[in-house]
Order: C-alpha cells, then structure tokens, then sequence
DNA sequence: AGCATTATTCAACTGTGTTGAATAAAACCC
DNA sequence: GGGTTTTATTCAACACAGTTGAATAATGCT
C-alpha cells in the first residue's frame, strides 16, 4: 500500500508504541467496532499486517493499547484504609481520579469489548467485592459489599460505559455529592430482613 | 444456497416472525457480534438476503426482534403512583419484572449494539429520570432523581448487561434487600451541600 | 384475466480481520 | 568482521461479514 521498501526499517524507531497510540485515540473516539485494524494503520503509518504481528489480534490491540483499570489498586489500598465515615467518598474517587483521566469527557466511548466487559465483570464480582466486604466485617457484610459493587458499577455504566448526560455532566465533586447517599447506604444501611 | 425454488412461496408462511424467533434466541445465546446475519438465515431456514429485505439491517433485526424495554410503562406508572415509603421497592419490582422475563438468567447477554445502549440511555436519562423528579418533588428532586438512575442503572448493568455473578444470581425479594437502602438513599436521602 | 405488489433465492460487491511468503535491517556469534 | 539467526516490515491473498441488485414466482387488486 504505502511503499515504504519492505523489511525492517532504519535505526530502531518504535513502530509498536507508535501504533498503541494512535490506537488509544481512536478506540476512545470511535469506540472498538467504529475502528477499523485498517484505520489503526494508516494513522499510524504502517501496514495493517504489522497490527496482527505486534498485538495478535484487534483485542490485542484494544486491551493492550487502553489497558483499563477499573479502579487504580493503590487509590482503592488507601480508601480501604481509613475511617468507615469517609469510605463511601473516598472509593468514589478512586473512580472519578482514574476514569476521567482515561476517558475524557468529549469521548464519550460506549465500550462494546467483550474482554473489557468480562475484565469488569471479573474485577467487581471478585476483588472489589471480597476488599469491601473484608472491610466492613460485620453482620451482613457480603451483601452489602454486594450492594456496594451494584452502585459503583451504575456509576461506572452511567457514567463512562454508556455515559447519559445528567451523570457524565457531574463534576467529580457532584459525584461524590450525588451517589454519596446511595453508597453509604449500600455499605452501612441494613438490609431489611428477609 | 439452499435450493428452495426462487420467488414467493406457497401459502402464507409468517417468515418473517419466524426470523425474529430465532434471531431472539441466537442473539440472547450468542450476543450481538457473536450472532451473524448469515448464522440467523440458516436457522430460519432462509437465505441471508431476506433479512436485510425485511428488517433493513443486522441492528434493525436486533432491534425488532427484542425490542427491549428498559422498564414496563405501566409497571412504572403503578410505581409512580403509591406512598413514598414504597417507592423504591417497587421502582426495583418493575425492573425485575420485565427483564427477568425476557432476559433468562442461563442466558448471559452481553448487550453491544448501539442503538440499545442508545436507547437505554435516553430512556434513563429522559423519561424515567424526569417522572421521577416530578414525583419526588421537593428541595433537590433532580438531585436525587439522577441518583436514583444511577443506582437502576447499576442494577441493570450488573444483572443483566454485563452480569456479575453475585447480582445476577440474586431473586427479585434479594434485588430489593440488596439495592434498596441504596435506591431509598438516592430517593430520599439528603444530598449534602456544596 | 391482467397487472402491480410482495416474498423469496441467487450472485456479486465491498470491507474486515487475519495469515503466509518475501524482504531487509538489526543482533548475535566466533 | 563475515555469516547466521532473529526481528520488523510490506505485499498479496484468504475467509467471512453485511448488504445490494437482478431474477423469479406466488399473492392481491380491479
């Protein structure tokens, strides 16, 4: 396509960051169906075999490019460090601090990856569930662990995932303003009895 | 491809509802991506071009064919009209209600089409947000509205878009142990100041 | 009966992700 | 420092996806 003399080319330019790059930009913007392996190449400069050789496949690509967390591990060890009063507000910042530097407002992604989802899936169902409910230790616990994981997946869904405008609109602060309530009754409130 | 004598067939056969049957339950089985135009066709016994005759496009066959609602009209009608106490159990009633039935717990649908999230968000974000507010009607009401779709929104997202076993696995009397201190918090519960 | 409409198959087109062969620079070895 | 292996790249092609246009046969209308 691009005739740029075949084989390996001078010097050692890193053609695979390069490519991780402008794939970030894209995905973000156009979301994972809306970008072409071939789109991915030609910003890039390269030919869209090289994506193949480099990251496998376009999930590769996707997860190796974005490599999404859902919540930063050592902001999540600190809000499951102090007081029970402030945890609700400090777990939703270690949400809002780590997605809205990730996925910027005006690229509002609708993530429709399969291993991103089931990544999510797996983190709030495993980790971040078990973290809390290690956490708040008392009757009851697990379920409202449980409950917790719900509200920070609607805020995540609501937010980044599937963003409707009255939650993406929310300042950080908003955040912690709005879902406050909910959170600190999911963690503390007790369920009613069966 | 299967040679089924060109031009119109005998009788009067619905095909066209038995396409939609059958892409229902490949596209619940198998998902958005993972469910082909071609792979529906084969099922139904049809060639694949009498798909796009009838439902103009792969999305617009998901589309007809599920016809998903996020919550039953008159189901939140009822909701949005009793005591305030209830309002929260019986805002996760109407939810259960409707997707427990047409999403079936063995079938863990991943949703990834466009127009559904589309969808789900201006409903989300219109519709139901707005009655909500106009029933809570106090200081704050917006506030407290988009809090709780945030949390329907994660009771969504986390039961039935992307399932996370510990919510998914719940019956809907768990539903409203689990997520009702949060939903009543959102709904009732003072948002702290600025 | 005749004509327009509708439902269907077939063949083909474009675009997508991926693979195998060819090629050239770099890295390693003695 | 020359020879070999490894690595990075392009090119050509494949298989499969969704969609479209033409051909065809049954139905419905007048």
């Amino acid at each position: 396509m691009l005739n740029k003399t075949r084989g390996r080319p001078r010097g050692n330019p890193d053609t695979r960051a390069r490519i991780a790059k402008v794939a970030r930009e894209l995905f973000l913007k156009h979301g994972y169906p809306g970008t072409t392996v071939r789109a991915v190449a030609a910003a890039a400069g390269v030919d869209s075999a090289l994506i193949s050789y480099h990251f496998g496949s376009k999930q590769g690509l996707f997860s190796q490019s974005l490599n999404l967390l859902c919540v930063d591990p050592t902001a999540l060890d600190q809000a499951l460090r102090g007081d029970q009063a402030g945890l609700a507000d400090r777990l939703l910042d270690s949400v809002t601090d780590l997605w809205d530097a990730t996925v910027p407002a005006e690229n509002q992604m609708a993530v429709q990856d399969d291993d991103t989802m089931r990544a999510l899936r797996d983190y709030l169902d495993g980790e971040l569930r078990l973290r809390i409910a290690e956490f708040l230790d008392g009757p009851d616990a697990t379920q409202r662990a449980t409950a917790a994981v719900g509200v920070l997946g609607g805020l995540i869904f609501t937010r980044y995932l599937n963003p409707i405008r009255s939650i993406g609109g929310l300042s950080p602060a908003d955040v912690r303003r709005v879902f406050g309530p909910a959170l600190r009754a999911a963690l503390h409130g007790r369920p009613r009895r069966a």
